[in-house]
DNA sequence: ACTATTTTTTAGACTAACCTAAAAATATAC
DNA sequence: GTATATTTTTAGGTTAGTCTAAAAAATAGT
């Protein structure tokens, strides 16, 4: 049993080391976390007890399958009740986030069950992330960030990066939703940012935006 | 601001006060709360610091009137919680008081409004309690425990006193479940037992049943 | 390869909950 | 009305999570 404190440093663990591929560093850990390098190397030594991750002195942390697989509920957590706060109670995507932070703590295997069952089982949640089944598993869409693709690229927005608010709400003004339509239109060299068509109204768009727009197709 | 667990004893202080109508005593407090009368002593400065509470020592316990509106938002959240569960989720009645518990800690003002417009700004819970409006109002209707009651009477069920899982489970068997017809057909003063009519079916109960089951009319 | 810098860990201290054991205050008993 | 029993508080200690400051290990620069 892991406590509150102790799920989200396992959260943040896989989700800094891109889902268990690779080691993540304290200092990489304690900025995830807002805290100090000091206070991360506690933790490590408590969740290393606890074999949800293992750990090597100056090198770094992986997360073990016992750890993925809880890390990987949590998130499920996290992205049933986003669906159900935008599906079920009206709110607008960029506003669930610091909500769902705190309701991915409760405890309770059957209603998670119940809302997945309520919710009409989805498979990707407001901004497009894929919330894993009941058993742990989860369908990886290969999604590649706007910035990366040529002009003439045509395709439908995935998911959205960054959970930042302000980032949400902008996206959202300029149309920039999950499931929508988009075109690259034009690149400028200079400062790499971009003229975009989203659902046929244009748009432009700096690189910093661009990098957390994610696209299939 | 109060913490979780600083939360979970002004709860227990407005129950055990009858929402704030009498004092309450360290030991019936740490009865309450599981635990020792001196981590109850701890805890009841700190709450007296935050003002929700009143304390004279070796005296009691007095909820402030920033305390009752406290407690009566974490009230609210409670049953708003439990008949979401109930109403949307499909929970028996008896399965939702832990996942309450845990619920109604979430912090988020704009969520339980929600919430509340969701489940169509419900009166009363599944288990027939009163649900305090966003401005901390409650409806009190007064209730009366069976046991109290002569041979003849006859009105509905309004509410269940404990909230013991077992007990729950046994009502729910015999069809005690709240807005439900009920008539006392015989009493035995030897032991205090009763006959009943439930919903037009008979029942025995014992008197430790009959003083859980609320009644109106 | 030997300093210098950066990163990480250890050491020691803090706060919020909790505990046990002992002291103090209140209530009860004769 | 003094002695006994009960209740409550104080005193001192524990654990989880945090911190700052200093020591140790790893990396980089010339």
């Amino acid at each position: 049993m892991l406590s509150l404190t102790e799920e989200n440093y396992l959260k943040a663990i896989y989700h800094l080391s891109d889902g268990g591929s690779k080691a993540v560093l304290t200092n990489a850990l304690a900025e995830a976390m807002s805290t100090k390098a000091a206070s991360v190397t506690d933790m490590i030594k408590k969740l290393s007890a606890k074999e949800v991750i293992t750990y090597e002195k100056y090198y770094g942390v992986n997360v073990t399958s016992k750890g993925k697989s809880e890390a990987l509920m949590v998130i499920r957590k996290h992205r049933l009740w986003e669906t159900f706060l935008v599906d079920k109670l009206g709110f607008a995507w960029d506003e669930v986030h610091e909500v769902a932070e705190q309701l991915e703590h409760i405890n309770s295997p059957r209603l998670i069950e119940k809302l997945d069952e309520f919710l009409g089982y989805p498979k990707v949640d407001p901004h497009g992330d894929p919330i894993p089944d009941h058993k742990g598993k989860i369908k990886i869409v290969p999604q590649i960030p706007l910035d990366q693709l040529a002009i003439g690229y045509q395709g439908k927005i995935a998911a959205v990066k960054d959970s930042d608010s302000n980032l949400l709400k902008y996206l959202d003004k300029i149309g920039a939703r999950p499931g929508v339509k988009i075109k690259i239109l034009g690149k400028e060299d200079y400062d790499e940012s971009m003229e975009i068509l989203i659902d046929d109204h244009r748009v432009f768009i700096s690189k910093a935006v661009s990098q957390n727009i994610l696209v299939v197709g």
